[in-house]
DNA sequence: CTCCATTTGTGCGTATGTATT
DNA sequence: GAATACATACGCACAAATGGA
């Protein structure tokens, strides 16, 4: 086993006690105060630890509150059998998209950036996954202005389908502004979601999606197996 | 004026710094102790600074070197004629490229595959690196029939263009087919030449360029830093 | 090559501020 | 208001990686 701090070694185990269930969604975790106690660390430590699994995404505080799981922890669990999956045809495969979670929440400095807005406005944020013959090709995150779409999530848990949610916001029709495409080692969290190695290589896709008074509408990045995809340009 | 906590300020303070072009891209900043002195708090509040310009992509740091400007990407337009020297210099920086060696050899099948040919023809192959700003970003392999362009090489030699030799060979013009891209993992080659570690996350892009007739002319794989480029693709 | 000063990374201890319950 | 819990900030010590002598 190679060795590695304490700090990421209490970020595992605290990842591993949501991904087994030990606390749900939106539950309050222990205080650091709780875990510094149980591992025999320092509060600090355990600050970091918890810092780390903020950034993630997994989970999220509240000054004098406390600390939550952030999404549906199904995320943690892949490798179990698909339950949903609404098939769509992709280059001669059986495709399947998933929603992960779908939560609202402030924009960070680049999510604001990407849609044009000031830091801190509300975005609805959509993670998926999607599979091409039931294997994990891509995962991807999208984030729409609240504002402008409060209705949003409703529609895309009944749609499954973005442009349909787009479409019963008032937005017709949308295109797709330039793509950046940059390589990018695989981080935990995507690598898990890809059956992959963390450190994997992956392709990963910027866009920003504009209507028609070239309104930006959506900021979508997406990270492909480096494995299970290449792309094409038709030039 | 709202009162923020002291790390926030000093985060802030730094990339008001880096904006104003105090410390370029790639360079080194001033180490974590002066930083602590020049602004009269403890060394873990410029750490905490720094952590958060990391998380931002702004800076990165590297273990008893120092913390050093992130260098933003190269955006790399892909379409038909884009050429590489041609999107670096609308981007603002000086590139480069240098042949590292050329040889005459027998196709192997995927080159052959490739170029419309038989396995086994003679291919000129070119191998190369791409400098931006001195900072190695692409390392490319080029294939070419050598039936076709006896004297490629020698007005490659001479010319140091690809564009130049083929005119020099009777190809006035030539469009890129297709353009595939994929992400790999660096090998030990890829990795020593763009100076990364091994395992580094690459781009490859592998395109195949005709003539006006619609005639294969040069198969070419090219592997891009990740951390370096960022391919746009137009539209 | 080894040695060593430098620099970032980790971890502990303590104190105080601020928001929630 | 009181108790609780996360946030900020200081200080000290040592580990690990770098880079130059």
């Amino acid at each position: 086993m190679k060795k590695q701090p304490v700090w990421k070694e209490i970020a595992e185990r605290i990842t591993r006690d949501i991904a087994k269930g030990h606390h749900k969604a939106g539950e309050k975790l222990p205080t650091e105060a709780a875990y510094a106690a149980r591992f025999g660390v320092n509060r600090h430590t355990v600050r970091h630890a918890i810092s780390a699994l903020v950034e993630e995404g997994l989970i999220y505080t509240r000054r004098g509150a406390g600390a939550f799981v952030a999404s549906d922890p199904v995320r943690y669990s892949v490798g179990k059998r698909v339950r949903f999956h609404q098939s769509v045809a992709e280059a001669g495969h059986q495709g399947s998209k998933e929603f992960l979670s779908m939560t609202t929440r402030p924009a960070d400095a680049e999510e604001a950036r990407a849609l044009g807005k000031r830091k801190g406005i509300q975005v609805h944020v959509v993670e998926g996954l999607a599979r091409v013959d039931e294997t994990p090709v891509a995962h991807f995150i999208s984030v729409f202005p609240a504002a402008r779409f409060p209705d949003l999530l409703a529609h895309l848990k009944t749609s499954n389908s973005i442009t349909a949610a787009f479409a019963a916001s008032g937005v017709q029709d949308y295109i797709r502004q330039a793509t950046r495409l940059a390589a990018v080692n695989a981080n935990a969290t995507s690598a898990t979601l890809l059956n992959l190695q963390a450190g994997a290589a992956l392709l990963r896709s910027t866009n920003v999606d504009v209507d028609m008074d070239g309104q930006p509408v959506e900021y979508g990045r997406t990270w492909f197996s480096g494995n299970h995809i290449e792309l094409t340009i038709d030039g």
